[in-house]
DNA sequence: CATTATGTATGCATAATGCATATATAATTG
DNA sequence: CAATTATATATGCATTATGCATACATAATG
């Protein structure tokens, strides 16, 4: 029955959602801070508008969100030179610090969680998950908030970056 | 490299996850009530305390959510005839309709992310998924919660199910 | 040069939440 | 059995993240 399997997966989904999710909450952070600091520590420069669009927040509700980032000290906030409309945002030296360690609890949490599976196993089930999650891409935008928090030195071998790349090969033939 | 699993599983649950709750947002309801919908929908007969340590809400806070879901006409609040402090909730009518439309919403979610596999593939990640979800379960009151949006005519076959239960026959040896 | 579009910021109202506390009932203990 | 303690629910209050409407500055367009 397939229906095993996708109340399993949503469970399983759920689980390792809040699990990363209580890795986190534990800092005092609302989600929406943790979002915002993986996304710029993974891709640094981003204005207020990519951010918005990121983290699916309305863009009031980023200005406050980053406002209240560069008052913990996080966050700094600095003029685009090529548009003087833009604030090009970065994540302070603690700010990088916090992402290291958001980074580092989550990743943890996802070890042990696969710690169950033998080598041959996880092999398997990369194979799966890297199909599975490739194929749910709706578009770069959509590719772009599902990687929120990834750990950046993988990204390489990251298959939602191997699916936009090959997209965008097959529509450029 | 294991990272690049741990990357992609936990991307995966977070695609999944931004995916069912996208499924629910549409129909004006905050995450808290929908869960509390669908535990309701799942165990009937619960009390708010234990509705509060199942959504991991303040037990002040589950008291409003619930006056609110009454107001709604989706819940119902009637006296414990065993203890006179407890109240017992029960979805009502209206509710029961809500439930099975949220949980169609999810499952559909689920289903076309899992539609990438051939029926091997399936069964190879069912047992994958599985082992990983038993061993992450801490207590009962986690299971509990992890399986707070299934549907419940296949709880039958449900892994966390089977594991509590097989727990449970091993600590009573 | 005028108009329109884009990016950021702010005033205001809303709503979900937690803490402290109150009240009622059950359980326990002396 | 009376008194205390624990449990379950409810409420007053403050907080806070959010969205909508709007304002302002700058860029792009005609």
């Amino acid at each position: 029955m397939d229906e095993a399997l996708e109340n399993t997966l949503g469970a399983l989904a759920l689980a390792l959602s809040d699990d990363i999710g209580a890795s986190i909450q534990t800092s005092g952070f609302v989600q929406s801070e943790v979002e915002a600091i993986g996304h710029l520590g993974h891709a640094p420069e981003m204005t207020i508008s990519d951010l918005s669009s990121a983290i699916a927040l309305s863009h009031a509700a980023t200005v406050r969100l980053v406002t209240r980032l560069e008052a913990k000290g996080l966050v700094s906030r600095s003029q685009s030179t090529l548009d003087a409309r833009k604030v090009i945002l970065k994540l302070t030296a603690q700010g990088e610090d916090l992402h290291e360690t958001l980074l580092g609890r989550r990743q943890g949490r996802l070890r042990s969680a696969l710690q169950v599976l033998s080598p041959q196993e996880k092999s398997q089930f990369s194979t799966l998950t890297n199909r599975i999650l490739r194929a749910m891409l709706r578009d770069e935008s959509h590719a772009f908030r599902v990687c929120r928090l990834c750990d950046r030195p993988v990204c390489a071998s990251c298959p939602v970056e191997a699916e936009m790349v090959e997209r965008s090969a097959t529509s450029a033939e």
